[in-house]
DNA sequence: CTTCACATGTAAGCCGTTACATGATTCG
DNA sequence: CGAATCATGTAACGGCTTACATGTGAAG
């Protein structure tokens, strides 16, 4: 029980975390080593798969999380993307680029929607999974309400931009 | 015309691009240097001032930028952030630090969003403004958009818990 | 028994940071 | 002329990526 494979950690930052904060095998496993070095996890190796290392999280290991879930976060996340950077640089209103960067966008975006409605649907399927995953819940449901918002708003100023 | 220093470009990196991208001077002046290498500006020394390098686009740098903004953008930005991935290991409904998590987060938005509308109220003072720098203006109002949006939906969930 | 998927690992490089260092200008 | 500020630059390092490399298990 809590055992995981580096694999299956590997995955879960393609599913799980992956919708906010990616990361590579190449660099999961020197992490594990070194948080193994570090006393945060400790390894086993079964007998009947000699390639799978389970790693399992330490009394160490616990505290050192519990102590970072209780810090404040004290700043925002800046927000690069580069079609805010690519706006940046037209200047003139009639620029027929600004509305190509925002449909694309929105092609974009509504693709997004639709898959974090997936994941919703797939992950929380009734209220119990809720309530067992809360925050988990709440971020996702946050990431639905960020990108209908982007939506929105982008397809306001196309209808803007199109009176004209 | 069209001559900027150093300095200024990492001025610009804290105040009109800093909004949505980040670089120090120590990232900066090497890539001045590249960009020189690879032709994309041209440096000069001005004669009252030795230690300004006065750096200007080429006409290779300009056909590059414009090849860059002609691109479509394919893929939209992963949002690596603490406030959602400290939520993602919470998964009790009840657990205390999720009202405290949300609450520094608000205090946090509706500080950056009084610093956008200062931005705001600045650098568009009048619609000449906004014409001559649409897309700065758009991301902006966008920036503002985003930041309104996000507030609201977490003080709806703030008012939520409470009610239990 | 060989092929393919699984599982782990390493290397090189890019982009960004903080900290450190240096020279030029300006101003009291 | 000494101190503060301006302007540029370098060093060390951290996190992340792509590409490369290796070994093991399962399945035809």
């Amino acid at each position: 029980m809590g055992k995981i494979i580096g694999r299956e950690v590997t995955a879960e930052f393609s599913t799980e975390i992956g919708d906010f904060w990616k990361a590579s095998h190449s660099q999961i496993y020197p992490e594990l080593r070194r948080m193994v070095n570090d006393g945060w996890i400790k390894v086993s190796t079964s007998s009947d798969n000699a390639k799978e290392k389970y790693y399992e999280i330490t009394a160490t290991g616990k505290k050192t999380l519990d102590d970072w879930l209780n810090q404040l976060v004290t700043e925002l996340p800046v927000h690069e993307d580069l079609f805010s950077l690519k706006l940046f640089f037209i200047k003139d209103m009639n620029d027929k680029r600004i509305p190509e960067l925002i449909s694309q966008q929105l092609v974009l975006l509504k693709k997004e929607l639709n898959y974090l409605g997936c994941r919703r649907q797939k992950l929380f399927t009734n209220d119990t999974m809720i309530q067992n995953n809360y925050g988990h819940y709440l971020i996702l449901m946050r990431a639905i309400s960020r990108t209908q918002g982007q939506i929105q708003w982008l397809e306001e100023v196309q209808k803007q931009l199109e009176e004209k």
